[in-house]
DNA sequence: CATGAATGAGATTTCATTCAT
DNA sequence: AATGAATGAAATCTCATTCAT
């Protein structure tokens, strides 16, 4: 976190690499357990017990749960920010540009299905009036701006923001949602074999939708 | 016990009928408190206080706070599911009957966005391990299957039932998942707004998708 | 309970009949429930439930549990007392008499181990300050005293009091604590048939005790 | 975790050695509630005020109540049973031994009235529906086996089991049942005073049972 | 008299958080 | 920095008791 040691030519100490460690290790840890059983019924205990770690450890390095939540989530959003951006000028048209980020959704879920749940958990948590602050709100919303900045490069000029704020909302929930509830109702491959034609009518009505 | 009362044609006696008017005031309470705080923040005496009765009271009538939860959640599916269904031979092709299924569910979470709430975070339990015997699993399913039988109605004879079940899962996820990011990014009426377009687009392909 | 009504010839109205059998409902269940689960495990409802009466009719009877339990003690120290007093000048040694008030106690209990559980268990209560008044301890102490009165016909004049309280206790003691043991170590059976020789032994070793 | 201390030769380390020290408390004060009002009038609460420690301690180092007083019985059991069993070959024949036997049951009962009354009360749990595991009996069943173990030695070859549990209950069952009578009925002075003839007698009885 | 719905005091149990080592 | 024993606030749940019908 803090560049270079004071007292060595070492970036970190040994002191401050095992305690990054031991915050990878909380993380971890905890991201497993969240998804598993839930991230209210996650007690610190069981996240450091998971972790290997003593209980008060847990205090060196979170103020308490939300804010390792927290931070969990910024990392997922993170991930799935950089995943559904584009690295360079990527040619194409409404429908392949759309495919893509359609498939990047996708991909990013069935990769790191942990995540997804994470994401999925901590929705719930906002318009609850537990999330006071907005902290959790936060990245949420830095997704779907994300998203957003991501189609104006192939969207018509001009258009109004809550109609793009609309289409956004679509994607993003619609894939979500999906899962979600293909979870429930469908096998890993089943989910796999039945996204592709569910996938080309989506794009194909949203490319519609934005050729009016 | 008491098949028929001697005084009334009712067969409940005023004790059962005190009983049930207890149970409502319950599951009304429930219903808010959930919603408001989110189904583990509420505590059994919170939802005593707000239904105005005592706190032994609420172990009168439901075992624990996840079969309250569960009446609760297959009182919503029971009422979703009646209102996807369609109650005569509704004419028309496959737009417009899907065109109406779609804002059905639209309709019946901008009426009930409580229940909406509470379907969603009742997602929430199911693959967390914590849903061990599938009481709460077992309504969503249901509601799959109502969908399912909704759409045999106008979709073309001896689809696959995976294709199927995929179909559904779209449908459901489609709504459920723009609901809920709608919640973060719009206000109520910015997604009464957006909505339109966008579910006639979603409206489109799909009906283009089981043209094909 | 009060002989004749005032109102009729029956020895008593209707409803007194019915309280009775109420009572007695009462007091059988209780007497099944306490000596199967124990006196403290035992919840007015559990044995409301078991004499299939309303829970409320029950504080028509007695104030209380205890006062129940009392009652139930009350009668069957009576039972007891009844059957160890001779019922009348019954000839025979002191050894003839001793086995018989050894046999009419093993008899009772073999006969009655509801009755010997519960005795058992009432004896618990006392001496643990959770029997402020004495109404409990009264019973035991009765009996002793019956005991002592019935050694008296044949135990030699002038003997000290507490050397003859030492007898009783010894002589309850023994029947009550060798059942107490038997019952984990033995089958019904086997202690019918060990029981026997002991008893043998014992009577001979107190009627020598006591000829001296 | 940790093996042996850097700084004592003793393997413990000082938070380990406080947590035993803070189970004793607790067992302490558990016996002494235990004995005052009764198992089951104890409370958790009264417990560990009576220990001097937060209620939630008590769940660091106990399930629950039974399984602390389970603790209680086979630390108290174990006591008994090193008491009764002799350390060396000790001569003398029937009479001496069975009078030593009784003598140690005696005085350990006057010694150690808590632990008395503990036992006691513990054999209520037994044949109650309440000791569904057994974990409660086992330790009386040892000490019965130990009992028997004890006789063995002193008792004529090829004598039948049952006969020998048999005369195990009659030992075991006299000096507990004399007791329980005997502190209703009787002071401390004046049960010493009437044991010892008592003793005599039976004995006696046990002698002449055996040389048959 | 009988009933059982309602009640709240109190018991059990969990868990985030502190703190001495 | 790491630890885990101790803590008590708060949650869950039980049950004796009341009371309107």
């Amino acid at each position: 976190m803090n560049g270079v040691d004071k007292n060595t030519l070492w970036p970190m100490g040994r002191a401050q690499r095992r305690a990054g460690k031991t915050r990878m290790k909380l993380l971890d840890a905890a991201l497993a357990v969240f998804t598993e059983i839930g991230v209210d019924a996650a007690s610190i205990e069981k996240i450091t017990e998971r972790a290997d770690v003593g209980k008060g450890t847990f205090y060196r390095h979170f103020a308490d749960k939300r804010s390792l939540l927290q931070a969990l989530i910024e990392e997922a959003i993170e991930k799935l920010n950089v995943r559904i951006t584009d690295d360079a000028e990527t040619p194409g048209g409404f429908e392949t540009r759309l495919e893509r980020l359609f498939d990047e959704h996708v991909n990013f879920f069935l990769q790191y299905p942990r995540q997804y749940i994470l994401l999925f958990q901590g929705r719930m948590f906002i318009k609850l009036g537990r999330d006071l602050t907005g902290e959790i709100e936060a990245p949420y919303l830095r997704y779907l701006e994300t998203l957003e900045r991501q189609m104006a490069t192939f969207l018509p000029d001009g258009m109004q923001p809550t109609k793009i704020r609309g289409l956004s909302c679509a994607i993003a929930g619609f894939v979500f949602g999906f899962f979600s509830f293909a979870m429930i109702g469908l096998t890993k491959e089943e989910i796999e074999e039945s996204l592709r034609p569910v996938r080309k009518a989506f794009v194909d009505s949203m490319a519609k939708f934005l050729a009016r």
